[in-house]
RNA sequence: GUCCCCUUCGUCUAGAGGCCUAGGACACCGCCCUUUCACGGCGAUAACAGGGGUUCGAAUCCCCUAGGGGACGCCA
């Protein structure tokens, strides 16, 4: 790259529909880390044209959904509909220089026209009835119908552009129409106003869904007409569902936010979308400044690439377990509270540094965490297999040893419960499962000393003494089974 | 229907003519570790859509076929 290349600057440009899924995630993701990489602007922009469908809470979704990301802007978010009176100034200059003309045909016209097209295994396409040309006679025209206005678009040769995921791409001409960028009341549509704002905003690299595709070629003429030479374009594959379909509300697409409502981090959520339809060798796991670093157009997939939860799972754990302890226990006390769970007792920090080996998301660490801040109500029925005989005289001896203890750690309760088993000849499993059933009500937890050691002593002991006596299991057992 | 795009293990991908008897990761399976469950370690199974070329040599280049996706709006 040469110092003469203009400063890069790209794009987000979506419409406010009040959702965004991973895919339109991520064509926020790779501008974004494109824009990064090159030291160059990040812009918003927000597609509102649509009256209809564009909501200020819609717009507020996207924005959440990007903060969330850690995708911040440069510039924007710009609305389209506050730039009205450009376009319209724009489109005077179109007209001025013959680029666009009227057309009067209704839109029954344009139906019954498609038909006619289709029926005869023709593309359906405006057919220039209302172009203007050189000794051609118009129609008479019709009286009380507003125009639209149309773009004349070549005739012959074809217009080509070297994308830089699909490579060289090229249209012939005959194939496109004339498209309609005024409607009757002079609202201009999509594909001038994408043109008027990257020309505007200055626009070098256009980053966006394959979806467009088809656009581009009329996008490429408008440019032209106005002088422009368009930006580079890159355009990427689609992602596709856990089913292989095209990811969309209706089939179950969930929204970014809702990613972060179920305890994924946005690291994570980085990385895996980063990693979805772009590679840097072998590398998986990589920060956020490492994938800016690295990010480059020439490694995006070609192909459409399916989500894989169990694959954002891994990812996810794998940033849990990277998390310092005490911003692991900040980041997990919302989940805490929304399970009605209480801290108190044992320390945060230190359960979800136990805990979080054994789960994929924040949402499953607070869940752990209840072994912690519940009242332990074994099951009866593991109670009974496991509160045997010799369990029982074991534990008994070991609330002494425990209530003796100088220190209260795990090496040392760990070093109480090894005398214990060699005293009554027991094996671990026999003393430890009923002791991680008393104490934490749970069969499956971390290393038992581990977990006694983040409890108070006197709640051990409590927990030990309610067991104590022949009846006491009863006693235990006061309500339904907590999961295990 | 017409045009455009895509096609390597189940999934994400590495791969830019010889480094490929195709590598990594997730998932799956097995073994080990072990205080239950996890984690971790080790290992196994698994792919170049098909057919023609070009070349001494092709996953890589060309052509054809098949399959998939997208677009064809006075939506964006």
């Amino acid at each position: 790259m040469s110092a003469t290349n203009p400063p890069v600057r790209t794009r987000f440009a979506p419409s406010p529909t009040g959702f965004i899924h991973l895919g339109n995630i991520r064509a926020a993701l790779y501008p974004w880390a494109f824009a990064r990489h090159h030291g160059g602007t990040f812009i918003l922009r927000i597609e509102d044209t649509d009256v209809e469908r564009s909501t200020q809470e819609a717009v507020q979704v996207i924005l959440d959904g990007m903060a969330w990301m850690g995708l911040d802007l440069d510039e924007g978010p710009f609305y389209q509909m506050q730039r009205m009176p450009r376009y319209r100034e724009v489109l005077r200059q179109l007209q001025d220089s013959g680029h666009v003309y009227p057309c009067y045909m209704s839109t029954a016209e344009l139906e019954a026209l498609r038909e006619r097209q289709m029926a005869a295994g023709l593309k359906p396409r405006y057919d220039g009835t209302w172009r203007p040309e050189p000794g051609k006679t118009l129609p008479p025209l019709p009286p009380g119908v507003a125009p639209v206005l149309r773009f004349r678009t070549p005739l012959a040769g074809a217009v080509a552009w070297n994308d830089r995921v699909k490579g060289p791409v090229e249209f012939s001409n005959a194939e496109l129409d004339d498209l309609v960028i005024a409607r009757p009341d002079g609202t201009p549509t999509y594909n001038f106003c994408v043109v008027v704002d990257d020309i505007d905003m200055r626009i070098t690299h256009v980053i966006r869904g394959d979806d467009h595709v088809n656009n581009t070629p009329r996008q490429i003429h408008i440019f032209r007409a106005l002088g422009h030479e368009p930006p580079v374009y890159a355009h990427l594959p689609t992602v596709l569902n856990e089913l292989g379909e095209k990811l969309s509300k209706r089939n179950g697409a969930k929204s970014v936010l809702q990613y972060r409502d179920e305890g994924y981090l946005a690291d994570a959520m980085v990385n895996y979308l980063a990693r979805l339809g772009w590679s840097h060798g072998d590398a998986e796991i990589f920060s956020r400044e490492q994938f800016v670093r690295w990010f480059d157009l020439d490694h995006l997939g070609r192909s459409a690439a399916q989500f894989d939860g169990e694959k954002l799972k891994w990812v996810n754990a794998h940033y849990l377990r990277a998390m310092p302890p005490l911003q692991l226990a900040e980041a997990v006390r919302p989940f805490l509270r929304q399970l009605g769970l209480q801290e108190q007792g044992v320390d945060l920090a230190g359960a979800v540094a136990l805990l979080r080996e054994r789960a994929h998301t924040l949402l499953e660490v607070a869940e752990l965490c209840g072994m912690f801040y519940v009242q332990p109500r074994p099951d009866a029925a593991l109670l009974a297999q496991h509160l045997t005989a010799p369990a029982r005289s074991g534990l008994s001896d070991l609330r002494t040893a425990l209530e003796a203890l100088p220190g209260w750690d795990a090496p040392a309760i760990g070093t109480a419960i090894k005398r214990v088993l060699a005293a009554h000849q027991l094996k671990m499993p026999q003393l430890a499962m009923p002791l991680r059933l008393l104490v934490t009500g749970r069969s499956q937890t971390p290393a038992v000393d581990a977990v006694l050691a983040l409890f108070a002593r006197d709640t051990v002991l409590q927990r030990l003494a309610a067991s104590a006596g022949v009846g006491a299991a009863a006693d235990v057992c006061t309500g339904p089974p907590v999961a295990p």
